[in-house]
DNA sequence: CCGGCCACTGCAAACGTTTGCACGCGCACA
DNA sequence: TGTGCGCGTGCAAACGTTTGCAGTGGCCGG
């Protein structure tokens, strides 16, 4: 079958000299005399000589590659930010290993042996789900890790992390249709997402309460845990928002951007009017937030910045410098569902 | 810093035994007696003992990786295909390494070249943009590659390829138009993308030839050729579908469902209903189309399942066996905007 | 003319595995 | 008791690089 590729003791045959030489030459070492190294690299691109990463790693014990465990690659949210983490690791030289975990703590962790295994520099993991009960494990893997948006609780004191913050985006979300005069605001709520769900209501119930308002429990729907592919999100949206309705909503604020969408199909279905009849807010301000109709009043989250806020943060964890964990602030960004 | 990983060599220390002893044991081999085998699984687990892979791929000549060149991977487009990469190359053992080539040829032929130094056993490239000028280049790379849905023309003799039938699904989009006895149909083109384009654009007018209606350029609108991302192509639709309003045109087929969307959004601005006043259609069947205003109708790619094909294909490839390059027939989605 | 230094090159070990081959031992059979 | 055979284990080479150290030769200065 294929034949095998030329290596540097090839080119050393050839050349007469030491495979020690040539690997110098390449490199450009001011060892080798100046006329040694053209003849050396001219023969090299002659032959078409190409360097094999994979035997420079096991000597040099580093791989130049990172690994990123991600829940789901098809979910627009994590699309953006892998692209952010890809601009960030290129130009630093590192290539970058996918691994999907589908929202399942095991697949998680096995991702990450496996990253482990194939001794990535270091390792970022996307909306980890993976809780204490992990340590053990974790601990074992030597490679550092930057978490992005962790739905884990504890902060396990090995890992680093990058975050938005939930609970502030929330508050600004509920502030702002307090503002417009909103009394009953429904929240809907995402049972699969464990940690940020949770902060976002905090911040739902902290702003009511701040407002002087009563909490009432009608007014939030919350989808069950589980595993789940983000395309479920637009139907619990749609499945949930007849709840809130009921309980005499005159604004929603939503998990997510998709569950925004579900709720604004079931406005459609009712022939209820956004945002005369409703006010539906919705979270992370996806691209298609500003397609749908009418474009989607949301919490903006900075998501190409998070994936490259993370990597750097990688970097200087892999430079052993000290680092700390960095929280953003999202934005309101507003539109016409409001 | 960190301190070394525990090696196969450290076990035979503790265990006193040879290094090969080890490696058998713990690869279950039949040569190494049971009790010795059982020892050293329990020492091992134990250390926790991870198998370095890069020491494996060294000497096994091959990496159980594969590299993945794509164009952008915020485009939800190629997000999908990417999963379905994933889904694919998980159960087979390999891992994926991403790349970003950003619609640049030069970056693609780069990024290929960076996954033959790290010894990928194959490449898959989405949306490729690299034409014969870079076949010396291509030759060297050694990896057996596969094309999705490629942009340049002249089939590369060392490159296989998984596509979708732009011309037949141009045609159906067109045909259905005609159906609903629309005369005067305009098209939405995309200049970066030179391959796809051109096909969809030759669907459009023999489907037009065939119902026996002449062609008139003053329908068809093409964005300006070179690099985009694709959050442009809003913006594209946006702008091209005034000069085919100005035609006359009562329908517009679109280069895709962005460029669709574009033109929903162009349509909102001067007051078009849709279909009522314009009918239109995409290509591709993003989440996204099933959520705007109307939902759109158009041509369905099965994008998940392109990326899973082409991992076939690159996996019966790596076995050698012979393959035949794929092509794949979309199906129109008949929705609200027609 | 000799000692020493510098510029250049090569040797060999190391990175962590896998694997063909040889070896030693115990046992059965002749 | 000798031959042969299996079973279990170890040796060493190989995968393709990099790099500390040890040469070798030439040239310069004393």
């Amino acid at each position: 079958m294929r034949q095998r590729a030329v290596s540097i003791e090839d080119i050393a045959r050839m050349a007469e000299v030491s495979p020690s030489t040539v690997s110098r030459a390449l490199r450009d070492s001011p060892l080798i005399s100046a006329d040694v190294r053209a003849r050396i690299q001219q023969l090299a691109r002659e032959v078409g000589y190409t360097p094999n990463s994979i035997a420079r790693s096991l000597q040099a014990r580093r791989s130049n590659t990172i690994g990123l465990v991600v829940t789901s690659i098809a979910d627009p949210f994590w699309a953006d930010v892998l692209h952010g983490v890809e601009l960030a690791a290129r130009p630093a030289g590192l290539s970058v290993l996918l691994s999907a975990a589908h929202r399942d703590p095991e697949q998680e962790m096995l991702a990450i042996e496996l990253l482990h295994q194939r001794r990535v520099d270091g390792i970022l993991v996307a909306d980890s789900h993976i809780g204490g009960e992990y340590a053990g494990r974790l601990a074992r893997v030597q490679a550092p890790a930057v978490l992005i948006n962790s739905q884990a609780d504890g902060q396990h004191d090995l890992l680093h992390s990058v975050a938005v913050d939930d609970y502030g985006g929330a508050r600004q979300a509920v502030a702002y249709l307090l503002d417009l005069g909103h009394q009953r605001i429904g929240y809907l709520g995402s049972g699969s997402r464990p940690r940020s769900n949770r902060r976002r209501r905090e911040g739902f119930r902290d702003a009511l309460a701040a407002a002087g308002l009563p909490a009432d429990d009608a007014l939030v729907a919350v989808t069950p845990a589980g595993p789940t592919e983000s395309e479920e999100d637009v139907a619990g949206g749609q499945a949930l928002l007849p709840r809130v309705l009921a309980a005499g909503a005159t604004a929603v604020f939503c998990y997510n951007d998709l569950f925004a969408v579900g709720a604004l199909l079931a406005c459609r279905e009712r022939g209820l009017a956004v945002p005369a009849d409703l006010s539906v807010v919705g979270f992370d301000d996806l691209h298609l937030a500003r397609y749908v109709t009418p474009p989607l009043t949301t919490i903006r989250q900075p998501k190409v910045d998070l994936g490259q806020q993370a990597m750097q943060l990688l970097l200087a964890l892999l430079n052993n410098e000290s680092v700390q964990d960095l929280v953003v602030t999202p934005s309101l960004v507003t539109r016409a569902s409001t």
